[in-house]
Order: structure tokens, then sequence, then C-alpha cells
RNA sequence: CGGGGUGUAGCGCAGCUCGGUAGCGCGCGUCGUUCGGGACGACGAGGUCGUGGGUUCAAAUCCCGCCACCCCGACCA
């Protein structure tokens, strides 16, 4: 890496690199795409993960674990499933090495396992095995778990955070004894995720549902939320999944209903990853780094002290005491009272981080009862008085969050263009790049031609109240054939 | 899996065309001066040059094979 951080250049996906690396997120690990998540990275994610388990216990469910293998024949049950990971799964086939006759470590073909395991890329499978042995009456249900766990896809191309061969994430399976609980329970998950991305991320996110050639393998309907990076390219940032009762009937799980019928179950899977925390950086940073909205900062003040030859006690006593009312506050302060770095490296180490406020308190200040505190997001500084100052860096907190999202979803809606006919279609993906809303006439053949001629996909069929006007019945420009409304495209991750 | 690129100190790289036994910046260690926007000086530690073979008196450098990783596509949270 650069001593000194690579300043946004043309190159976006070089910059990513370059923010994410120098603020340590993440790195490169000795894996072909998999990553090393180091301290800052993982407190990031700690933060994102304490603030959705909180919404999913809100809203009734609970956690549990399953296993990590899972049979491959668990794999084969559910066809679409099967088409849809079977050709990114990592397998375990052997449980023992050994030492050759060249003294090479090698795998040991005497222990080869009667059926192989797959390394789970997502856990429909073997909790539905597990769900069709805990289910047996209606009492049973609903069945409301999410597991946090890690899973392995072994994807072609990686990118650190947007798709690492394994990641970590959440993923919620529930199990239903109505269809109409089962697509509520869809429904309520992807608020929830709406919800975490605009007021915990600070990211305008668009709810909508996945077009067939989008959707999960195994699911009936895959609801998502979409969101808007800086280069103009679109990102799912989770999914919700209406599952209908495909993997009931797959693992066999039925329930007696209260007419002593037997049914199949519904269910529901919803998941959000680690690729948030790419998101996140995507969404906010700037040529300095990344920028952080303060309520998922796992620092959101840190304090420089400016120390001298001499007088430092005073200063750092100061610091300590400005330190103790924030943290007494409730809100998370760091003094960086480190004697091997000078206050501008530490201005800029902050910067690249990405630290919403930053104070710096010298004697210049002590002696005016002030405070120098600098904004991460708009770089404006000012002199803040030592008297209230807890409140007064509560109010810029939450006037920084706000103004995240403000910026965000300013970018969002000049980003966003409506075409009628297909050239000027094709030249916003081209040239503005962003979300663009056009009608489609809802078949898969048009949608393919369009992503063969422009790159750009289907990021969804939006829900009605998000755009003005989209639910409204036109006609394809590219088929000429009815539309029953607009739809968002886009080039995406 | 196709196309491109790179493997040399912890990190980022030069050296390779034209073979002579390895260098720069950052970081790291010690000491001193510094400290309100990425300090400076002196001294110092640190390398199987990805890997296997070949050519040669001599290979980081030339030749052949292999491996790994990165980037661009196809596939995907």
């Amino acid at each position: 890496m650069a001593d000194k951080i690579t300043p946004r250049s043309e190159d976006y996906a070089q910059w990513y690199v370059d923010v994410v690396r120098a603020a340590r997120l993440a790195d490169y690990s000795p894996v072909r795409g998999s990553m090393i998540i180091p301290p800052n990275g993982y407190e990031l994610w700690e933060n994102m993960r304490d603030a959705l388990d909180a919404m999913f216990k809100a809203t009734g469910h609970r956690n549990a674990y399953f296993p990590l293998f899972i049979p491959q024949s668990f794999l084969a049950r559910e066809a679409q499933h099967v088409d849809g990971f079977a050709k990114e799964c990592a397998v375990v086939t052997h449980h023992r090495l050994m030492v050759d006759d060249d003294g090479e470590l090698v795998v040991d073909p005497e222990a080869k396992l009667e059926e192989p395991l797959v390394v789970r890329p997502t856990s429909e499978t073997i909790i539905w095995d597990t769900y069709s042995k805990w289910i047996q009456s209606w009492r049973d249900l609903p069945i409301l778990i999410n597991q946090w766990a890690n899973v392995v896809r072994w994807e072609m191309r990686t990118r650190l955070f947007l798709r690492t061969s394994e990641f970590l994430w959440q993923e919620g399976h529930t199990a239903h004894a109505t269809e109409q609980e089962a697509v509520d329970e869809t429904l309520q998950m992807l608020d929830v995720y709406a919800t975490f991305a605009e007021e915990w991320m600070a990211m305008p996110v668009i709810k909508g549902v996945k077009t067939e050639a989008e959707r999960f393998a195994g699911a009936v309907d895959t609801y998502c939320i979409e969101a808007m990076m800086q280069d103009g390219k679109a990102l799912q940032a989770g999914t919700s999944h209406f599952l209908g009762q495909n993997f009931a009937k797959a693992f066999d799980c039925t329930f007696q209903n209260q007419n002593g019928e037997l049914e199949h179950v519904w269910a529901t899977s919803w998941g959000v990853s680690t690729r948030l925390v790419g998101a996140l950086v995507m969404t906010h940073g700037d040529d300095k780094g990344i920028v952080l909205p303060p309520k998922l900062a796992p620092t959101q003040v840190v304090i420089v002290p400016i120390t001298r030859k001499d007088g430092n006690e005073v200063i750092l006593e100061a610091a300590e005491k400005v330190r103790k009312e924030l943290a007494d506050a409730g809100i998370r302060v760091f003094l960086d009272d480190r004697e091997q770095h000078r206050p501008g490296w530490k201005f800029n180490e902050y910067e690249v981080q990405g630290v919403p406020i930053r104070l710096a308190i010298g004697p210049r200040d002590i002696e005016n009862n002030v405070v120098e505190l600098a904004r991460r997001d708009t770089g404006e500084k000012e002199s803040v008085s030592m008297d209230g100052l807890a409140a007064s860096i509560l109010d810029i907190l939450d006037n920084i969050q706000q103004g995240l999202f403000d910026r965000a979803m300013a970018f969002r809606q000049t980003h966003t263009s409506t075409a009628d006919d297909y050239e000027s279609f094709q030249a916003f993906i081209e040239e503005k790049g962003g979300f663009v809303l056009m009608h489609w006439d809802g078949t898969p053949e048009t949608e393919e031609r369009i992503k063969e001629e422009t790159k750009a996909t289907i990021r969804c069929i939006p829900l009605v109240g998000q755009f003005e006007g989209t639910e409204e019945p036109g006609v394809d420009p590219v088929s000429g054939k009815p539309s029953k409304g607009r739809v968002v495209f886009a080039r995406s991750y």
C-alpha cells in the first residue's frame, strides 16, 4: 500500500480498494477471494450486526445456529436451488491428511467421506431438514429464527466486501402456517432492511421485487433493497425471499392444521452480509478516505491533544476531562494521546478512517475555553465552547447523520433518469450512469436483450410510492409490447 | 473459464532489454532535535529475488515448466 492514501481517481474500483485497505477495514488474505477483517472493519460490522439484531428481536425473531457442513444430497433436494448454487460450492471430500513417501503432506486417499459435505453457501437446506423434524402441528408455527454465520460461495470474481468467497452475514429462516403470513413476514423484513439502510447507514435504498432472472434460486418472489454507489452503479444491499412451499415440499415439512388436515409449511428467508460494509464505503467515501455515519461509527469522536515541549500535563488533563464528559454522555470517544505521532499525522489518520468528529485541544483552546471541532463529512472546522460540549456534539452527530443521508439521496436523485425510448436509455446508461426508469414488457427475453446490449439489468420492479408514476402502464420501447409499469435499470456490482 | 498483468525486505516499488552475487521510498529499532495539518538528522536491523529445472565460470536478470495472486469479462449477497 502507498504510504499516503491515493486520492480518488478516475478508477473508482481502485479508489475503493485503496480506501478500504488504508482505513484498515479489510485486507487480502492468503486465500483467493477471501479477506481478513481487522478490528477497524470488524467493529463496524459489529455495530451493524447489533443494530440489526435488535431490530430482528423487536420483530419477534430469535437467534440459533446450524452447521457449517451440509450433506451434498441436501442441496439436491430443491431443483432450482441446486441450479443456483451447484457451480459455486466448496466441497469437503476427506477427513484426514497424511505424510507420503516423499515427506509431502497430502490428502489421505483412505480417508474419503462416504458423502461429500458442502460448505454452506446458504442454509435453507439444512434448516428445512431440521424444521421438518421440529414442526408437526399448527401450534409449532410460526418459527422465526435468525442465524449469524459465515458462508462460502466460490465466485469467479471477487471484490473486498462486495463479493468475497467467504463472507459474514445473517440469514433469517421463518416457517408459517399460511401464505399470507409468510408474505407479510417477507415484506416486514424488507422494511427492516430498508429502515436499517436509511436510518443507520444513511444510505437511501429502493425497495422492489426481482425479476425472474434475478430471483433467488428456490424462491417464489425475491424482494430487495437496491442502493446507488458513487460511480452510479447499483448495489443489491439486502434480500428478503418469499419461498412459498418449495422448501417445505423438498424436505417434506408438513403440519396438521386446526381442521386436522396435513399442509405444507410456508417459508421465508432473508439476509444481509458484510457487503453492507462495502456499501457504506462506496456511498459516503471521498478523496480523503471513508466517511462513517455517526450511528455506526465505532469511534464517533476522536480527541487529538496538541502537545508541546512543556505544559503537556495541562493539555492532557483538559483532554481527559473532555473525553470523560463525552463518554458519560454515551458518546463513543477516543483520546489519542499517543506520543509517537504528531497532531498532523493523527488528523490525517482519522480522516482516512472516517471518524465523524475530531476535536483538537491545545494551549490556545484552553486559554479560550474552547475546542477545535472538525467535521469529517464537510471538512468544516469551528471553535466550540467547552461549556455544554457533550450536548453540542450530540447535536452535530445527529446533523452529520442526517446530512450524509440527504447528500446520498440528492446524489441518487440527480442520477436517476426516466427514459421513454431505447436510444435515450442507452445514452443514460452509457454516459450518466445511475438508475434509469423505463417501461418493460415483463419478459425475460427483453430483459436479456437489454443486458447484452447495454450491460444494464433490471435491479428491481419498485414497490409503489417510491417514484412518481412508475406503476402507470405504458409501452416497452424495446419490444413495443405493453408494459405494466416502469422498472429500475442500472449497471450493477 | 477466456483476455491482460504481477510475483524482489513488513508495505509500495526499481533493477531484468545488455548476466558479475540486490537497491529506493515508507514503515521498524536506538539517540537527539521537534510537535496547531502526514517532522528532521545520525546510526542500525531486516531479503530462500514465487517455485522446479536448464544454459553459464557466474542467473533477480536468459530459456522451459509449474504455482499463486491482482485486474477486465462471463456468474453472483
